[in-house]
DNA sequence: AATAGTGTCCTATTTATCTATTACACTATA
DNA sequence: TATAGTGTAATAGATAAATAGGACACTATT
């Protein structure tokens, strides 16, 4: 994984792990991988990936269960929240972006579609 | 000025500067607040001002001139081609944020309306 | 009982960022 | 020629983040 060196790995990390869980790659009550294993996936120290972990444990998304391992929140609920929270949040940060640069709402929506419009035909 | 805590000051400055200069708040030619002043504004060290804007000379952003000031760069073209980056930049981020939670590129279109939507009401 | 796989905790070190402070060089002007 | 306003540089200290390495507690399995 690569990581933008201008915002903390761990907060990155967790970034990482919620589009795992909102995608259903890490479906409710699944188990994460170790710690260990995960810390030599992503190339990052244990401590790093402990640190996102046990934020996103006192959040709840996870549960951590000692000895076995960390566990997806079975509230889908929960997770429910935590995709619109996320979508709001881009969206937000987005528009303000942008608007901040003089674009009207219609060139906002324009330059999106543009966007997307490139990538159907770029393959993979 | 509000800072978000997960990303360095300065690089935060230098974004807050593109911004002046693209809306036209800081046209070509004009001359940047001194370090002092802007360290007072934005309640921030010199020395983390005068990063940002000494890698924004790097960048011929801006131009200084020893005793005067910094001033912003009379290449037109080199701000039309920042301001286009920038656009790329974030919607690019902006796609894969939100594509990354599972929405399709309708349904991203569709959640961005209906922010922009909200914000045509709110006053302010 | 022993072992391997877990989470968790602790200490120490390094690096980047930010701050504080001082100093120096250049420009414009009273 | 002083003086004030500039940019620039250098040093030192504080803090957060990441790393490295080790240790301990709990669980499941052999």
């Amino acid at each position: 994984m690569q990581f933008d060196d201008k915002v903390p790995i761990y907060y990155q990390i967790k970034n990482y792990l919620y589009h795992r869980i909102i995608a259903g790659q890490l479906a409710p009550g699944d188990k994460v991988p170790a710690v260990r294993q995960l810390a030599v996936d992503l190339t990052v120290n244990v401590n790093t990936v402990q640190r996102a972990l046990s934020e996103m444990v006192t959040e709840q998304v996870l549960i951590s269960k000692r000895g076995r391992g960390n566990f997806v929140t079975e509230d889908v609920t929960q997770i429910a929240a935590l995709k619109h929270h996320l979508i709001v949040t881009y969206v937000q940060q987005f528009y303000h972006q942008v608007h901040g640069l003089e674009l009207s709402d219609d060139e906002i929506v324009q330059e999106l579609r543009t966007y997307i419009a490139t990538q159907k035909g770029a393959d993979k």
